[in-house]
DNA sequence: AAATCGCTCAACCGCCCCCAC
DNA sequence: AGTGGGGGCGGTTGAGCGATT
């Protein structure tokens, strides 16, 4: 990776932002393009002084002549605290790969699994791989990782909605030409989740499919996810665990079910752990038989 | 040495969501 | 309920640079 902040010709220019990204600038100049040393430190002095966020106010307070947006940016990808400048490691690169596979083009999402990586460089990364591999003619996931996300468990969903009477069934994948697209319609009778009923807590459990409400969906032929990570989202009726998938502040529920069977996780893994331990509670609750063991 | 090509990546753009009013 | 500002996110662009011809 080339090194940042290295600015060998200037390519800024002077001029009235446009909407979108500076619309809320006032109508006076405001400079684009590559970053000046001093306009870094100056960058740098304010959100040390008073911290990220309102970055609005930093051209007001500052002077900078960049609009908030570019201030962000540039802060978030340059000078965040922890940034790693070095080219992506192959572990890195293997997590990406499957974290687009669960994720789809959720940049800023994947970033949060990925410690010291923003989004861009993530994006960047991926968009040039999309190239490489097409031009290559190659398939976008390579077989090992196919491979590997295929073998974790197979499991189907079916016979939705599901009660405790009627428990989903888990169906297990064909191994050679099964692939998730032709799972979908058995899901799409259901496609915002389901609610299970838990007759011996006398609880409620509702899930999502996080991949049938994304609306990035383009999945390769024959690429096999098996079965979709269930998240658990709520316990109804009294839940506040209502966090969306990937959100790091995700709150206890304040009843004792899910508290009992999720275990306190941290951060960047607060995702795949919730994702991993929604699949462990329904093992648990007897709706899943593969361990979580052999699914992570 | 010069021209061309292809790749990388920083930065911008536009859309959207959230929240305060 | 409607509006506007702030901020987050994904898509896109294009300058810079190394490789190749």
């Amino acid at each position: 990776m080339r090194p940042p902040t290295v600015v060998k010709k200037e390519r800024a220019s002077t001029t009235a932002v446009a909407s979108g990204g500076a619309a809320a600038a006032p109508q006076q100049l405001l400079k684009k393009g590559p970053w000046t040393a001093a306009e870094d430190a100056i960058l740098k002095e304010y959100v040390r002084k008073h911290g990220e966020g309102n970055w609005n106010a930093l051209q007001k307070k500052s002077g900078l002549q960049r609009c908030g947006k570019s201030c962000r940016l540039r802060w978030v990808n340059h000078f965040r605290p922890n940034l790693k400048k070095e080219s992506f490691s192959p572990e890195e690169e293997t997590l990406i790969i499957r974290l687009h596979a669960q994720f789809g083009n959720k940049w800023a999402h994947m970033a949060k699994h990925l410690r010291g990586r923003t989004d861009n460089e993530i994006k960047n990364y991926w968009n040039t791989r999309v190239k490489q591999r097409k031009r290559a003619g190659l398939p976008l996931y390579p077989p090992e990782i196919q491979q590997h996300i295929s073998s974790r468990c197979h499991g189907q969903v079916q016979n939705a909605p599901w009660t405790a009477n009627s428990p989903p069934t888990l169906k297990p994948l064909q191994p050679t030409n099964s692939s998730f697209t032709s799972a979908m319609p058995l899901l799409s009778e259901n496609p915002y989740g389901s609610i299970l009923q838990d007759p011996s807590r006398g609880k409620n459990i509702s899930f999502q499919f996080p991949f049938l409400t994304s609306p990035v969906l383009n999945w390769p032929e024959n690429f096999d996810l098996g079965p979709p990570p269930l998240l658990v989202k709520e316990e109804l009726p009294s839940s506040q665990f209502s966090s969306n998938y990937g959100d790091e502040q995700m709150p206890h529920c304040n009843s004792g079910l899910l508290n009992d069977l999720l275990p306190e996780s941290h951060g960047e893994e607060k995702l795949l752990s919730s994702t991993y331990l929604a699949i462990d509670l329904l093992g648990k609750l007897g709706y899943w038989d593969c361990p979580l063991g052999e699914f992570l």
